[in-house]
DNA sequence: AAGCGTCTTGCAAGCGTTTGCAACGCATCG
DNA sequence: CGATGCGTTGCAAACGCTTGCAAGACGCTT
């Protein structure tokens, strides 16, 4: 920096100050300091800025799983907008573990970020302790629920088990199922499954059955769940699966079987995956607003950092049925 | 720190002695500072850490998206290993593009990591020029060509072409087509192609017919490409999909037509996705070492920072070939 | 007993920025 | 014409840690 300063013919505050606020600085300095920064090649030291600053360009994101296709897209889209204003993305993949996030959380602090961003609403003591302290804008993003530590990026999983079990009674369908894989692995999940047996019973229908599996969803469980479904409760006619992973292990097993589907059975699957409107027959699922919640965060986030967002907001990004050849 | 210091009745440094080489502190000094270090819950501010040392416990990250789950599966293995041992990761997203990786690159140096990690091999003369003179361990993964920056983590893509072209001819196909995303995309598919079609000549067979679309891989691609070959090849009796997503779409599309497979055609794709063991029928696939590429990397890192490990390691981490009921 | 090497420990000088404060120039105002 | 205020700029003090260097403690050797 300091060798910009002295080919620029300015002192190095000045360089800083032109390179962070550019508008404190006079036209014809900014431009020789630019002209100085583009001929050195100068790239900042982000720790030193860091240091002095005691924050920095920098969010922490922390999912609980990267290989799952919905927090990669939110985080990709995230990251999109975030880089194109200059901040970097430290990841965190807290593996479902309350406690891995707690110690993510700490050891992001220690770089003084701009933000932090977690995903749900579930966290250990040690982590709401350490985020309240934080002064910082922290968001929690897909999930809407109550007590929100700041703010709220999401939509209701309630609602959406509520809409499928609209759509599979509105589509003559009577005696229902939710299948869904290990609430551990998916608090949200449980929340769809919850929405969708108010939803069932309000419309004065029998309580649907519920099927979990042990582990994280699969096409194999989803295989497995519906093979089990059918011999244990054969007049079941609809079902709503908490993942759409878990309802092309169904599709298939229902192929392997020759379950007509959906004139036998009618199902519906949440998140939307590409191959949901591809296979054979297409399916019925729910679109989450996977991209549109990175998006959402990333920008609330650049509006805070300008002072010109307000912290406790909620931002509800809704969701979509996406009726298909599966009901 | 200081307060550790004082409580822990040493000077400070003393203390960050004992945090960052405990061996070279008496074992009493070194129980005092834990004991103050837990008592207090201090955190190191990693940034003062990092600009006193000139290099941080970091480890820069670059793939090409992370939708894909290949990458993710790395990164998550890479994270696992490299969180254990107190490193963190800065994740960028190249977006397939050089340019993208250039800039990324250079952000991530002025983090003084301690190791940066790219994917594949093709990379802009400024990144070259940067990570040439960065001085710490460069990863290449995910391919194993010539001219390594440093090391090499992956598994040669022309020797899984000629394992699938082998193996097809095995299983008696004589007409073979070899089905891609768009090359820009995806290097590494290209070379499968060209090892898939070294394979099929080499054994005295028909150059195959090859077929690309313009994006990125797809179900729906796959679907399309199935429906292009059959009316304009339909003496094509083997196919090699360069990814598993676009062999669904085709599988897809058979069932549609049906086309009976394996009888008619043999399919084999590149990934083992999930879906490829439950589908039906199961998909005869390519398993790339995705997890354990993330493993080896970061291992590796783990041991050039201990200076047990040299510069310019090639580590071919091979391929399974997994024969299911496509072929 | 003096000399020497090894192991521990503390001192203090950075590391490369940011930013509060003061100084300066200039225009406006009374 | 002096006072006042605003917009720019530079000075220098942090920011919280790491680490080279030197000093002290201790145990051996000669």
């Amino acid at each position: 920096m300091s060798d910009v300063a002295e080919l620029a013919g300015v002192s190095t505050s000045t360089v800083s100050r032109a390179l962070r606020n550019p508008d404190t600085v006079s036209a014809e300095l900014r431009a020789r300091v630019d002209a100085a920064t583009a001929s050195l090649g100068y790239v900042p030291n982000s720790m030193a800025g860091g240091l002095a600053a005691s924050r920095t360009r920098t969010v922490g994101v922390i999912v609980p799983s990267l290989v799952n296709s919905f927090f990669s897209a939110t985080i990709e889209a995230m990251a999109e907008v975030l880089n194109g204003h200059g901040y970097q993305i430290l990841l965190g993949n807290s593996g479902y573990a309350i406690e891995r996030e707690e110690s993510l959380v700490s050891s992001f602090l220690s770089w003084s970020p701009a933000a932090i961003v977690l995903t749900g609403q579930a966290h250990s003591r040690t982590t709401l302790q350490s985020l309240l302290n934080a002064d910082m804008p922290i968001v929690e993003m897909w999930e809407l629920g109550d007590n929100p530590l700041d703010t709220l990026v999401g939509f209701s999983h309630r609602a959406v088990g509520r809409a499928a079990a609209r759509h599979l009674l509105d589509t003559g369908r009577r005696r229902l199922a939710f299948v869904s894989a290990a609430p551990e692995y998916d608090r949200r999940a449980t929340q769809r499954g919850a929405g969708f047996n108010e939803g069932v019973i309000e419309a004065g229908s029998t309580t649907p059955v519920c099927l979990t599996m042990a582990e994280r969803a699969s096409v194999e469980g989803g295989g497995r769940l519906m093979a089990e479904l059918v011999s244990a409760h054969p007049d079941v006619d609809g079902v709503f699966f908490s993942n759409d992973v878990l309802l092309l292990g169904a599709l298939f097993e229902c192929q392997r079987r020759a379950i007509p589907v959906p004139r036998t059975l009618g199902l519906i699957g949440f998140g939307d995956l590409e191959f949901a409107a591809w296979s054979q027959p297409t399916l019925t699922s729910i679109r989450p607003p996977r991209r549109e919640i990175g998006t959402a965060v990333a920008e609330h986030l650049l509006q805070r950092f300008h002072d010109s967002a307000s912290a406790g907001t909620r931002i509800d990004l809704g969701f979509d049925l996406v009726v298909r050849g599966s009901t």
